[in-house]
DNA sequence: TTGTCTATTATGTATGCACATATTAACGAG
DNA sequence: CTCGTTAATATGTGCATACATAATAGACAA
């Protein structure tokens, strides 16, 4: 009878939704009601339904109660991929490929992306991404050199800007945009495609505190797919 | 001094890690003796690391001890978008055009995904997505029959398929792939774009147990970009 | 009727404690 | 020195309790 963990309530509790015992937008039992229930304290039945609320399966309001979602919004979790752990999770060999490397002003909205300064000058990094010898995704860099001492020395024929930043410059939070974009000559060229085939693209921007450290936009391969489970 | 509850001590060390205090690959110090530094139960330093574990910033182990992890993976949370809280949330107005609806047998690839008897037919519906009669994502999407009752007689023209189905066929679990594709006639054609536009696409198929509800396609206008923050 | 105050209630969270469990380190037998 | 046993230790988790906080319902007054 007692099934008591939070784990196995939660797991519980999600079948009885699903199950539709409680339909979307009802009200279901309080922590108190689940908890004589389940045998168990009222701190375990909390965790389970904290879990389910950050899952975006029901909603909770103090003292108004807990109720299923009407549109249960699935919050995925998923894992922004590690390039180099993509290309070895499929056997093959990592290997990055410095296509350029500059110090030039910034473009206007690279430079208002990471807010520099007039006139400064950033870091400007193309990078092929091999598996195997075979490009995977091509990465376009721009690196605010003041949150990154050191950058300028850094061996990129060894280690990926990516890695290479993450250890040094270690970043407190980003942004993140998915889209799909037409690859240009920069594009097909690095990646063995055609002109105007439709690339899966990644733009990352992160910073620290209140230091914009890099922004990128990583196109991949054609028929690249980026999977994750509900 | 003592800042104690599990929010601000998760973002006191989240902090002392950023700033480098504890490198990448190195050990922390125990709950009980951040407990101590922090004059609070383990209790509320085991919630804040958790917490950090579940972000993929730390990883756990016992008797091991707590490490920061080698390359923070940034597991992002981030919600599957539904078409018309994205289209209500730019001020227009949502409304789907059902273009199809047909009982066929499915194709092959179809039928596999929705684990189909054979020669089962299954219900295939087309749709627009429009926002203030804009054409803003195109959905391409076969239901099970067996695992919807009522779907033959639903109103499409007033909900769409997918709030449909989470109402009446509440699913456990699902997959999900984005990726990029060409506009094919048909998607062009929906979407007023030029065949060959690079369109950014969602795949998802749920099921609840071992049985499959539904799979779809969902093609977004050009120049869509999916957004989250890490 | 309308607005304000108050009591009630469900969730949010901190604490101290106990015990479970995985993993490592130390030890001892051969 | 090697292997297997045992002890030590950090995290994992459950419980009872206490109090905080938000939101609501109800009482009461204007």
């Amino acid at each position: 009878m007692s099934e008591h963990s939070h784990q196995s309530i939660r797991e519980a509790i999600r079948e009885r939704i699903a199950s539709g015992e409680w339909a979307p937008g009802s009200l279901m039992p309080s922590e108190a009601g689940l908890a004589e229930e389940y045998r168990c304290a009222r701190t375990t039945v909390n965790r389970a339904l904290q879990s389910l609320a950050e899952d975006g399966i029901i909603e909770r309001k103090r003292r108004a109660g807990t109720r299923v979602k009407e549109l249960p919004v699935r919050r995925a979790k998923f894992e922004i991929p590690i390039v180099r752990h993509e290309i070895e999770a499929g056997g093959a060999r990592y290997r990055p490929h410095l296509l350029l490397r500059e110090q030039v002003k910034a473009p206007d909205h690279i430079a208002a992306r990471l807010r520099l300064p007039d006139n400064a000058k950033a870091l400007h990094l193309q990078t092929v991404h091999l598996g195997d010898g075979r490009p995977h995704a091509f990465e376009d860099r721009w690196v605010n050199i003041a949150a990154a001492p050191g950058i300028l020395s850094a061996p990129f024929e060894e280690i990926s800007a990516n890695e290479w930043l993450v250890r040094h410059a270690p970043y407190s939070s980003g942004d993140v945009a998915f889209s799909a974009a037409p690859a240009g000559p920069r594009e097909a060229a690095a990646l063995e495609a055609r002109e105007g085939d439709a690339l899966f693209a990644i733009e990352r921007t992160t910073w620290r505190e209140e230091t914009f450290i890099t922004t990128m936009k990583l196109f991949y391969r054609p028929g690249y797919k980026m999977f994750t489970r509900l």
